[in-house]
DNA sequence: ATTATTCTAACAATCGATTGCATAGATAGG
DNA sequence: CCTATCTATGCAATCGATTGTTAGAATAAT
């Protein structure tokens, strides 16, 4: 009587004790009907047999999982770690477990993977979406329309206006650019990202406003198109070097190619941030390592991934009663002053 | 008739046609026991009804949910959120879903999650153990007694036998350490990370054996106890620098730590690989990025992630067959040359 | 023409937990 | 002592898909 290979389940408990199996089923649950004795008396018969709820089970009655599904481009990428890192500490605070998936920036993958979701009828979706620019509005909307939670944060497909949790680019490129400029110096680059981007656009617009909000111009020979890679901040950095009058002072849309920009400028005894200041943008974990430390943009992911999953599942429980967190919610980037940026450091 | 809210059903097919379910549930699962006609008919009607199954009921009915967990300490440390993406690699090829699951390395929150895992009746789960030191060995055991297939990788606690996917610790220590004196270093000191951890023990063990091996001494001073920190890194420096004679290279057990001690070393004007050399141990993303770039020991995670996978995977679906993986994989580290450790580079 | 053999599809049980409804027993009120 | 009101359980249906068994029809063999 202890070779039982399979799992015990409330059918076992009952009839070890002679009750019904939705006795216990409501006694484990604490279900009010159910007396204080006979509740007491199974939760120790269940304890005794090493009971284990089928999670699979009760969801399949319930309808509901009490998992949430999350598709982003790559998991080992920084930023994507630690927005996961934020959603699985708020799930696990609700009871809910995190199903991730990677869409290696493609659309088409993203939406196999968001298929495969519903299939395991996950309680709700988070989405960072694919870059690459394929991104199917209509089959969204389908989503959204279906009634499916559904919520959206770093990269939203534009003119689709669905719950996200973003962060103001604007705000953090205005801020870097405004700091160097505080910091005294006159001829401000950038490194520009991929303007099919909506993000990069939206620095490259922080940028400028900052500029125009101190009336300084923007020679455009000192806007230079980059990817996020460490060997296009250093071509940047021998570009934007063969200019004259020379820059001094590179605000970059990208961490790795503002260090490549470092590397470049180092190698060719230009000092940092003497002669030319470096601020980049995500907060990468290697900006405080490198030398001189540079400065960034925070993207407060950790945030980011909370308040994600916060909203989906509040989405989630309130089902049916007025949900208010169709919106989009805007969370302020903070720039962090490293040396790369400051001239009189402290 | 179109406003049905819930999702159509193997019943809702069957009753549009006029069917038994039993021969929709055939036909989408290509059974030879249905014919070309009404199987053709029967997925037609599916994919114009836009059916999509459910996942947790034929897992209820078959067993198995196609779904693997996972438990590490943290998903945000570039390690192990690089050892995630292998697994959800090689588990999205195989038709697995991966759920992901933070231990904070907490012994006690990693046993809780095991049983949330087991609760949701994932067919396998994926530890690296909480480095707490609380492991309870006993509770592992009865998980594996049970059948449950568990697969460890990275840090397993000794003194068990279980299946397991490693890397070698002492023998990538040994080679940064042999590296070192091949590249004519003579006095070589350690970062030497906490003992209580195996993985630290071993490369510790592979500095001492290289050392042994190419009949170099092995002053005590020369081991400086570290945590896996920038800062720890720079007070060892400090320590060392103290010292007579002083060493003229240094192998530590963790990258961050080297380059704590790089940067240290560089605000004395000391240089980097000239009058001290380092090499580091992980093989961080940011050791390219900081100047000198650090050479340090790869671990294979992404390998680690893969291997971990398909062993669990075999395993889950050999289950009562012969199980030939229950041995010990262990990976080899690689080391990675960079500038830091370069006396002469090419 | 009749029986044997294949095919197809239907029937029904099952996975394990949940839950609306019914009921037996207990307690209270008159 | 009898009816009304609770209370604590039991009963049975249900969630949706899977699968062993069975029955009917079609085809082949005799």
């Amino acid at each position: 009587m202890a070779k039982r290979s399979s799992r015990t389940t409330i059918h076992d408990i009952a009839g070890a004790l002679g009750l019904n199996a939705s006795t216990v089923s409501r006694a484990l649950n604490d279900h009010p009907a159910v007396s204080r004795q006979t509740r007491e008396l199974i939760q120790g018969k269940a304890r005794e047999m090493d009971y284990q709820a089928n999670h699979i089970a009760a969801a399949l009655r319930k309808g509901r999982s009490d998992i949430l599904g999350v598709i982003v481009p790559a998991v080992d990428r920084a930023f994507f770690a630690s927005v996961i890192r934020g959603i699985e500490e708020e799930a696990d605070r609700e009871g809910f477990r995190v199903i991730v998936c990677q869409s290696y920036d493609s659309s088409e993958r993203e939406r196999t993977m968001v298929e495969t979701l519903q299939r395991l009828q996950v309680d709700g979706i988070l989405i960072s979406s694919a870059k690459d620019g394929k991104n199917d509005l209509e089959f969204y909307r389908r989503i959204i329309a279906s009634g499916q939670p559904i919520q959206f944060f770093d990269n939203v497909p534009q003119e689709l206006d669905v719950p996200s949790v973003v962060i103001n680019d604007q705000q953090g490129a205005y801020a870097a650019t405004a700091h160097l400029i505080e910091q005294g110096y006159q001829r401000i680059a950038h490194l520009r990202g991929p303007q099919h981007q909506h993000i990069y656009r939206d620095r490259f617009r922080g940028y400028l406003d900052a500029l125009r909000d101190a009336g300084r111009p923007t020679p455009p020979e000192y806007i230079v198109d980059i990817v996020s890679h460490f060997d296009s901040g250093k071509e940047s950095f021998a570009r934007l070097w063969s200019l004259h009058p020379r820059p001094d002072a590179i605000f970059s849309a990208s961490d790795f190619s503002a260090a490549g920009g470092i590397k470049a400028a180092q190698s060719l005894g230009v000092r940092v941030p003497e002669d030319l200041a470096f601020i980049g943008f995500s907060n990468e974990p290697f900006t405080e390592l490198i030398t001189p430390s540079l400065s960034s943009v925070d993207q407060q992911t950790l945030t980011m991934g909370q308040r994600a999953a916060r909203r989906a599942i509040d989405t989630i429980k309130q089902r049916n009663a007025l949900d208010v967190s169709h919106e989009r919610l805007v969370l302020s980037p903070k720039i962090i002053l490293r040396a790369s940026s400051l001239r009189n450091a402290k």
